[in-house]
DNA sequence: CCACTTGCGTTGGCGCCACCAACGATCCTA
DNA sequence: TAGGATCGTTGGTGGCGCCAACGCAAGTGG
């Protein structure tokens, strides 16, 4: 059903990026420039996400200069995760690149339709964020 | 952007419906529903997956007596798919369950807005399969 | 009739991604 | 001060999509 869609953009993306891991990096960096420079359990958690993943992508995020984790002085259990100039050019550049993905996977939708669409995703997206915490 | 949705679909079904590999199963199920019997190698193309795991899919469900494997008598290089009776109760037991998660999926958007929805979504994945074939 | 090419099913491996379990370190609280 | 709770990290598991290679069958041109 919505799977496929999902499929296709999997797809798009992998074809116009390098096969690599561009999604997850995407997700993190761009959670970063939302959220600020926060600890690795709350990028997880706001992300949908599991903190050994998180842990997996800020390694290589890291090694490639695009993150820099230090432990917070208040707290030396966390890591507080910062986004660097190189890190703040490299989201930049994927959200070009994505934004080009985007708009060739919903070219067969007019200006107004998309909009539409992505609105109706995005609210039912928040509608579904906020269920399983309060609970 | 879009993946979020996908990755929300993924969650409900693994919770309502037993975390195993339900959703490929159905996919082929469907597929062999609506086109009747076919080769396994139209069957993944048609449906966008490769050879390969259809073959896996397709000994799960005949192990399951799901469906029926004969090779055709007019190119005996092609499996003739064919679906049983179990299988198409198991397709209709799946539709239902299915069925349920998109509703609760759904569940914050209006009837109309959801069957706006849909049809974007069938829209834009109709005109997609059509590009990478002709070219 | 014999190569040659094409398509089919099957096997095996790789990479991405979501999830879970466990551990040591650290913080918080009773 | 002892016991939970949280954090980062490591390791493993399973689903899923993709690719390469094999053996076999069908068609095609010489």
């Amino acid at each position: 059903m919505i799977n496929q869609l999902a499929l296709r953009a999997a797809r798009l993306t992998a074809d116009l990026l390098g096969h690599t891991s561009v999604r997850s990096d995407f997700a993190v960096l761009a959670g970063l420039e939302e959220f600020g420079s926060v600890s690795q359990a709350d990028l997880g958690r706001r992300l949908g996400m599991d903190r050994s993943d998180v842990v997996a992508i800020l390694n290589r995020l890291q090694n490639d200069g695009l993150v820099q984790r230090s432990t917070d002085a208040l707290d030396r259990r966390r890591n507080t995760v910062t986004l660097t100039a190189a890190g703040r050019r490299h989201l930049n550049e994927l959200e070009v690149q994505l934004g080009a993905v985007q708009n060739a996977l919903l070219k067969p939708l007019s200006a107004g339709e998309q909009q539409q669409l992505t609105s109706l995703l995005l609210r039912t997206l928040d509608a579904e964020r906020d269920c399983p915490g309060p609970n």
